[in-house]
RNA sequence: GGGGGUGUGGUGGAACUGGUAGACACGCUGGACUCAAAAUCCAGUGGCAGCGAUGCCUUGCGAGUUCGAGUCUCGCCACCCCUACCA
């Protein structure tokens, strides 16, 4: 065997099978209902213009599944593309008179070739962007579907206007009364808006996380949250004076007794009427409005209100009358923007009668207290009782269980009329409307005469222009000179465009399929996504545990009742992975410094490099261009490798988790790749040629290399099945340790070193795949380990004939004894007794009773 | 306020359904090789006591269940994340 260059050359290996992959075609998909797919996806990147270590650990996690699924003999689709329309382009333009075309354009060219040098193994035929007309003019003929069904709507609504980004944004972007991007606080403006009708799937997609079981509860927890759903009852409060009456939602219609008072929102239409001839209502509404959503509001959250002096009806109660009040703290938004205050039973209600001086009437008790000392108690105290009790102090309800009031309640309501049992949604239909120009134009013409209507099928896609003006503000398709212009298609008369573009969460909701057939004419082909979809593994931050995932839950429903596909649920298994983190540095004015700014002098000391000065360390944070504490991932990989960079990624962090990026944990993953380089090359045995058989006999030390492998193959196995990376690599390692240690001069060594190290390659070929084919290919392979099996252990090795049994006294360790594998019960005990450690321990103490757990402990109580 | 999560050596983290805690790695210490350094290889490395075989202690803290608890139960403490006036 050639020994010539031990020296591992990583760039001209990883370019050289980066090219062998491609030249094969080995990634590139097609469907073969013959074998089982299996589609893993990666959420596709926004071209920001860099990828960042986020990146790299996301499709790492992906590449590795896809490589172990092709092996196990998968069909896999593992696709890429671009997440191309967004503001940033949009900003670019503005800033640096470039074309947001041309901007993503070479944008995702720079990313493409970042990402190329990862060697993943994806199918780059199917690469999509989605600012391509090829694209978008697929979801505008969906959304004219979406509109001729229903699903999609115009109406004049309140939105959160963002006064920076000069756009809309959507409930779920608005983060604490502040724009998600750009972090400046919401304004509310009255707009005509696209929507989609999201909330007529809210029981479906709710319903539908019950069969998630391969997503984190985290991420079914928190969207079960955002829908919201809850069980309650309209209410209607007939208004003294008036001829309607005061419609009212609430979850407790079992309290309905305890009813002190009624509030509604600012918003309210009542409100809004009672304050055209009340100055100090009116005064009271403005300040509400000024206060608006802004974080400093909720913050200080007093419960404030103005008593209108109307006054409403109470439904069971005959010449009770209750106040109603406008208060702060109701939401327009939130069910009729109305509600019944029963101050013994609701903290915020208690708050507000207490600072208003209403009544407060107990009607729910706790099941074993004296009703009378409770309800006596309660009705001067400040605390609310919100917990589980019976009722009390109601008539009819009286003595019943609060869910079964919640009924007799309902019940009641419905007889008289004066309400009905219902269900509440906090989602909201997604707004849509966009008034920026790097988007998808929205399909629709606005005429006079004939009102909406759709452009015409023959006429998509609508394409943006390209001559477009970004230096003022708003939306530069509106103020574009002629694109808006267009004739009626109903009535030839002059109309105008929708100048609105889609919110860029469009486009994400639904490109999973179109890769199933990139370049088909339709949207897709129909035989492609029922053989592809749904897609098995779909890896991504937790950060779109919400938005994304939620609106391409409800996409897929939506095309699939639109006839598109014949899916619901567009992902069977996610991940959600953990962010990558390093620490931070400040210089002496406070001022933030990137990692290669700075040196580590000591252990507690670190120096800026320019002038030596102190830097302060901050702890680990998520890596962030603000806080400057970024590590580059072509910097790394060109140093380093491709394969050290996924190593390192997959290493030490469970994937799930935060991972903190070091300097030393990278050089450790090169090392590894260096060591594994030199024992491929220069073993310490000649070995035997590929395909030799196993020797009859073998010393132990060969023997405990060959289980050993086994073993390996087995346990990697099944820590890559259950995306254990970081587990996986240990066990690589320790095979990797067993290999060095081999007594090379023993009988079947040779055999032995060959099979772990030809076992070894092929298991850490999802993880470092570069290096993996190198070393198959040194060990006399000519077949690429890309389209080769994945090995499988034989079981007959994985057993010992002999295992080490713990042996313990009262439960502590003191001594282990060797015994043949499933070892009689008499002889372990035996066995166990006869040691003289034991002996010690127990002396002439009686022995009370042994515990024997075959195979693993023996314990003896004295 | 509501919901969820985490807590194991100097560090990142292992430990399947309760069964030898600390795998694997980083770091550190000593040694070999070298003129020297780097790389590499070998040995050691939870704490305390002891020359030593060994002993005691140890999975945030405190109880409990059990022959046996990092793992199960209850009560605290700390940190992190999500969400927020949702009636």
């Amino acid at each position: 065997m050639a020994r010539t260059d031990e020296r591992y050359n990583v760039k001209e290996t990883e370019a050289r099978w980066q090219a062998a992959w491609e030249a094969a075609g080995c990634f590139a998909a097609t469907v073969d209902p013959t074998r089982p797919k299996y589609y893993v996806l990666e959420m596709f990147p926004y071209p920001s213009g860099r990828i960042h270590m986020g990146h790299v650990r996301n499709y790492t996690l992906g590449d590795v599944v896809a490589r172990h699924k092709r092996a196990q003999g998968f069909n896999v689709l593992h696709p890429m593309g671009w997440d191309a329309f967004g503001l940033p382009a949009e900003n670019a333009a503005i800033e640096r008179g470039v074309h947001p075309a041309v901007w993503t354009r070479s944008n995702i060219a720079a990313m493409r070739e970042q990402i190329r040098t990862m060697g993943l193994s994806l199918d780059w035929s199917r690469e999509v962007a989605t600012c391509d007309s090829d694209y978008y003019r697929h979801e505008q003929r969906m959304f004219l579907d979406f509109l001729a069904r229903g699903l999609a709507y115009r109406r004049e609504s309140w939105v959160n206007w963002d006064p920076v980004e000069h756009t809309v944004l959507a409930n779920e972007q608005v983060i604490d009364g502040r724009g998600w991007r750009s972090g400046a606080p919401v304004e509310r403006r009255r707009l005509s808006q696209w929507f989609l009708r999201i909330t007529k799937y809210a029981e479906e997609l709710l319903a539908g996380l019950e069969t998630l079981d391969r997503w984190p509860d985290k991420v079914r927890l928190m969207q079960a949250n955002w829908i919201g759903r809850s069980e309650g009852a309209y209410v209607s409060f007939a208004i003294n004076g008036a001829a309607e009456s005061l419609e009212v939602f609430t979850t407790r219609p079992d309290t309905l007794f305890g009813a002190s008072f009624c509030a509604i929102s600012p918003h309210h239409p009542l409100a809004t009427r009672l304050a055209a001839d009340n100055p100090a209502l009116a005064a009271f509404i403005a300040e509400c409005d000024r206060l608006g959503t802004s974080e400093a509001a909720i913050e200080t959250a007093e419960k404030k209100g103005v008593d209108t002096g109307t006054t409403v009806r109470h439904p069971f109660i005959a010449g009770r009358d209750l106040p109603v009040h406008v208060a702060n703290f109701v939401l327009m938004e939130y069910g009729t923007g109305a509600i019944f205050g029963c101050p013994a039973h609701d903290q915020r209600d208690m708050d507000f009668a207490r600072r208003y001086g209403l009544p407060v009437r107990p009607v729910v008790a706790p099941r074993d207290a004296d009703s009378g000392s409770f309800a006596a108690a309660l009705s001067t105290s400040s605390i609310a009782f919100a917990e589980d009790g019976v009722l009390i102090n109601s008539d009819f309800l009286d003595g019943l269980p609060v869910v079964e009031a919640k009924r007799a309640a309902i019940a009641r309501l419905e007889t008289l009329g004066q309400g009905r049992g219902s269900i509440q949604y906090r989602l909201r239909d997604w707004g849509v409307s966009r008034q920026r120009y790097w988007g998808c134009p929205i399909p629709v013409i606005h005429c006079e005469t004939c009102g909406v209507v759709p452009v015409p099928e023959a006429e998509l896609p609508v394409r943006l222009p390209e001559d477009v003006d970004f230096t003022g503000s708003g939306n530069p398709l509106d103020r574009h000179p002629t694109w808006k212009n267009v004739p009626c298609p109903t009535c030839g008369r002059p109309a105008r465009r929708e100048t609105d573009t889609f919110d860029t969460f469009f486009e994400s909701s639904w490109y999973f399929a179109r890769y199933c057939s990139p370049h088909a004419d339709v949207a897709f082909d129909r035989s492609e996504v029922d053989y592809w979809l749904p897609v098995d593994q779909y890896i991504g931050g937790v950060e779109h545990a919400v938005l994304h995932l939620l609106y391409s839950r409800f996409f897929t429903r939506a095309m699939r009742d639109c006839g598109y596909l014949g899916v619901g649920e567009p992902f069977t298994g996610l991940f959600t992975q953990g962010m990558i983190c390093h620490e931070t540095y400040r210089g002496p004015a406070g001022e933030w410094l990137q990692p290669d700014q700075v040196e580590r002098t000591g252990p507690e000391t670190v120096e800026r490099l320019a002038d030596r000065a102190p830097v302060t360390v901050g702890r680990s944070e998520k890596m962030s261009k603000s806080k400057k504490n970024v590590v580059d991932p072509s910097l790394i990989i060109d140093s380093y490798g491709a394969d050290a960079a996924r190593l390192f990624m997959l290493s030490d962090s469970p994937p799930d988790r935060d991972l903190d990026w070091s300097d030393a944990g990278i050089d450790g993953a090169w090392r590894y790749l260096n060591r594994l380089w030199r024992m491929t090359v220069a073993p310490p045995v000649d070995l035997p040629p590929v395909g030799t058989p196993m020797p009859v006999a073998a010393a132990a030390g060969a023997m405990a290399l060959i289980r050993a492998t086994h073993r390996t193959i087995a346990a990697v196995g099944d820590d890559l099945e259950k995306l254990r990376f970081n587990t996986a690599v240990a066990r690589c390692r320790e095979l990797t340790n067993a290999v060095g240690a081999l007594d090379a001069s023993g009988e079947g060594a040779a055999f032995a070193y060959r099979f772990a190290m030809e076992s070894l390659a092929r298991l850490i070929a999802p993880m470092t795949p570069h290096i993996a084919e190198a070393m198959w290919e040194a060990l006399g392979h000519d077949r690429m380990l890309a389209v080769g099996a994945w090995p499988v252990a034989d079981p007959a090795f994985l057993v010992d004939d002999t295992v080490t049994v713990a042996v313990q006294v009262n439960g502590k360790l003191r001594g282990t004894v060797e015994l043949p594998v499933d070892a009689d019960q008499a002889v372990a005990q035996a066995a166990a007794l006869a040691l003289p450690a034991l002996q010690a321990h127990v002396g002439d103490k009686t022995v009370r009773k042994v515990v024997v757990v075959p195979n693993r402990i023996v314990n003896v109580v004295v």
